[in-house]
DNA sequence: CACGCTTTGGTACTTAAGTATGAGTGGGTT
DNA sequence: AACCCACTCATACTTAAGTACCAAAGCGTG
């Protein structure tokens, strides 16, 4: 909004620059009046580049800040999953078993059943790979 | 390059016009000089605004289509995957189980087995989650 | 037509995954 | 201290996943 009257604000400058730049060629004759008009003509051409160079940049941004894909932490807790099992459903989406996750975190994989489990009344899954789906649904995992 | 050509083809043009316009008000003292270097200044700022807009979609169209993950159709064709192999390996990314990916193809479970344990000797994994992984990795499937 | 490849299906087996239940420890709260 | 919760681990069990091997129908290519 306010850059929008900005912009509004720059064309009437520019104008205004405009129609004083007509009266040189009056005012100060060794100048011709070609000459001026021409270089008002580049400026306002660049002038228009400028402007519709910063609206489209709006939307190149808008694209950009859209495609990140953000943890959602609020619904992690309203799940009630803990760090733990947080931790183990990265594993699984890495394709680990719960053997190796077990090795990976030092603990038993009964550990890492218990929390598989879990997690899957959590998400309300049965199984790790619909896990991984719902998890990634839910923004719960990237 | 060629569309370089043609803006600066453009911008010769409006310049063109320009002069053209600035003799107008001579020919014809009925329509104030001002009121014609006025249009022309808008008419202007117009093309800049068009060109400056050419000159960035290019840009966003750079970002958009690095953006998508497309398929990879020639590493499926090199690691010699069939289509139906492609069929089980989407669904199994989406968390379905043998017995259920067999239903919604019209197959026994047999053979969705058959193929999972090709696909895993082709993408060399031992597990589907790490199937799935591995899939996403290669641009296999999305 | 023979060959290769895909798709289908089966049997038999091993292994991993998942369920159910119980239980111990330590941190933090009331 | 009593309590809750997260984390840990174990046993015993069921089910799904995965392996190995074989077999047959269908389809296109040389």
């Amino acid at each position: 909004m306010l850059k929008t009257v900005l912009r509004f604000g720059l064309i009437a400058l520019a104008l205004l620059i405009l129609f004083q730049l007509s009266n040189v060629s009056l005012v100060i004759p060794s100048i011709p009046a070609d000459t001026v008009i021409g270089i008002t003509a580049v400026i306002l051409v660049a002038l228009g580049i400028y402007l519709g160079g910063n609206i489209k940049k709006e939307k190149v941004v808008k694209v950009e800040v859209a495609a990140p894909v953000e943890i959602d932490q609020e619904r992690i807790q309203n799940l009630g999953i803990s760090q733990r099992e947080l931790e183990v459903l990265n594993l699984i989406s890495t394709g680990l078993s719960n053997q190796e996750i077990g090795e990976k975190l030092f603990v038993s994989e009964s550990t890492i059943k218990t929390h598989v489990s879990n997690l899957f009344v959590k998400l309300d899954v049965k199984r790790r790979t619909q896990a991984v789906t719902r998890a990634k649904e839910w923004r719960i995992i990237v």
